[in-house]
DNA sequence: ATGAGAACTTTGAGCAATCAAAGTATATTG
DNA sequence: CAATATACTTTGATTGCTCAAAGTTCTCAT
C-alpha cells in the first residue's frame, strides 16, 4: 500500500507531465508543486524509483513508470470525482473543494469510489471543467489551449480552469470566467503577462 | 491539529468508557482496541496527556479531559454520520462500511461535515443503531440493555448492535438481527456466554 | 504473607517524512 | 574561458509512531 506522500509525489508529476507536455519532469517542479525543500523532493524521489514507481535521471528530472502513471491517473480521478461530489451533492463553493478532495482522495477506498462515480452518473468532466480518467486510467486529451496563446480579437470558450488557488478561482467566478463561457480577446499586454477580455457572447 | 492517530486513541477511548458506563479506561483496553503493544500505548498515552487531551493515572487508566471528549464524540460524529451516508446514500453494505469510514472520518473537514447532515436530513442514528452525537458533542444516552441481560422469555426490540466487526455483522444480517427487529429470549446458556432467540413479533 | 502471574512501564531501536545547511554539477554570461 | 548563478544532491538531525524485550508493580490465591 503505498503512503498518501507517495501517492501525492506521483499526482503531482504526473500533472505537471500533462501540463507541460513532456513526461520528463525535473526536480524543481516537483518541490515546488509539493511545497517541500528540494533535498527532500531528492530523497524522496530517489525511494519512489527504488519501489519501481518511476525513473530517476538525476540532475535532469523523473519520469513515470507505466505503474506509477497507473496510480497516478487514479488518483486525479478520485480527487475530480470527489470535487464534483463536493460541488455537486453537497453544494460546496467552487473556490473551496481543492482542498477538501485532497485529503478525502486518499482516504477512499475503490469500492466507495465506484459507488460515487455510479451515485454522480459517471461524468466525464469535474467542476473545473477538467476530465475525469476512467477506472482504466485513460483520459481524453483535450485540444484547449491557454488564452495567453489567444490571438487579439478572436473569440473562445472556456473549457477549463487550471489554477486551482481558492483567491484566484473566487476571482475567477466574480468575473464570470468558468468553463462553458464566452469571451473575447480584446488585446495582449505581453510585459505584464496579462489580456484583457470581453466577457459573453457581445462583439468586442 | 490532532493527527489521526490521535484521533483514534481518543475516540477507542470514548467507546470503551460508553461502552463499560465508567470515564475511567484502563491501558489493556486501549492497547488492545487500537491493536498496538501496551508499550506503545503507554508511551502515546503519555504523550496525549502532555497535550491535555487526557488524566494519565500510571498503572491506573487514562480518564478523556472536556477538551479529549470534545474531540472524541466529534470523531464518533464523523464515523456515524459517514456510515449512514454510505448506506444510504451509496447504497454498499451494512458488514462493510465500518473500515470505509474509520479512513474517511479523518479526512473529512467539519465544514464538508455540516453539508453532509444535511444533505442527509439530519439523521439521528446511524445505520446500526447507535445515536449520532450533535455538531455540539452531545449524545442521546440510550436505555439499551444487552440481550445477554434480558430475562428468558422476555421480547424485546433491537435498538443498535454494537459489534462492528464483519463477519459479526453478516451473521447478524442473515439472521435478521438489525436495528427495530422484535426478538423474544428463549433461554440462556450462561456457560457458553450465549442465548437463543426467536426472531420476529411471533410469540415464542 | 509470599510467590506467581497479570498488567503495566521502560528502554533501545527502526521507519517514513521532513528541514537546514553545506556541497557539487551545470548553465550563463561577461 | 573563467566567474558566477542556478539547480540539484548530500549530510546530519528531528518528529511521530511503532515494536520487541526487559523491567517493575500490583493482585490474589494458597
Amino acid at each position: 500500500m503505498p503512503t498518501s506522500t507517495v501517492e501525492n509525489y506521483l499526482k503531482q508529476i504526473l500533472i505537471v507531465s500533462l501540463e507541460t507536455n513532456c513526461p520528463e519532469v525535473p526536480m524543481g517542479k516537483v518541490a515546488q508543486g509539493l511545497s517541500v525543500t528540494s533535498g527532500t523532493a531528492t530523497t524522496m524521489i530517489k525511494n519512489l524509483a527504488e519501489n519501481g514507481w518511476l525513473h530517476y535521471y538525476p540532475r535532469r528530472g523523473v519520469r513515470l513508470t507505466r505503474k506509477g502513471k497507473a496510480l497516478a491517473m487514479n488518483m486525479l480521478r478520485r480527487h475530480r470525482l470527489l470535487e464534483t461530489f463536493l460541488v455537486e451533492t453537497l453544494g460546496l463553493d467552487w473556490s473551496e473543494i481543492h482542498q477538501e478532495a485532497e485529503e478525502l482522495e486518499h482516504a477512499i477506498s475503490e469500492k466507495v469510489l465506484e459507488k460515487l462515480d455510479e451515485f454522480l452518473g459517471r461524468p466525464r468532466q469535474d467542476p473545473h471543467g477538467h476530465p475525469i480518467p476512467t477506472r482504466g486510467g485513460v483520459i481524453r486529451r483535450s485540444s484547449t489551449q491557454s488564452l495567453l496563446s489567444c490571438k487579439a480579437g478572436s473569440k473562445v470558450t472556456i473549457e477549463s480552469i487550471t489554477d486551482q488557488e481558492s483567491d484566484f478561482l473566487k476571482f475567477a467566478r466574480k468575473k464570470q470566467l468558468f468553463p462553458g463561457q464566452v469571451v473575447s480577446v480584446l488585446s495582449h499586454e505581453k510585459l505584464a503577462d496579462a489580456i484583457t477580455l470581453q466577457v459573453g457572447g457581445a462583439a468586442p
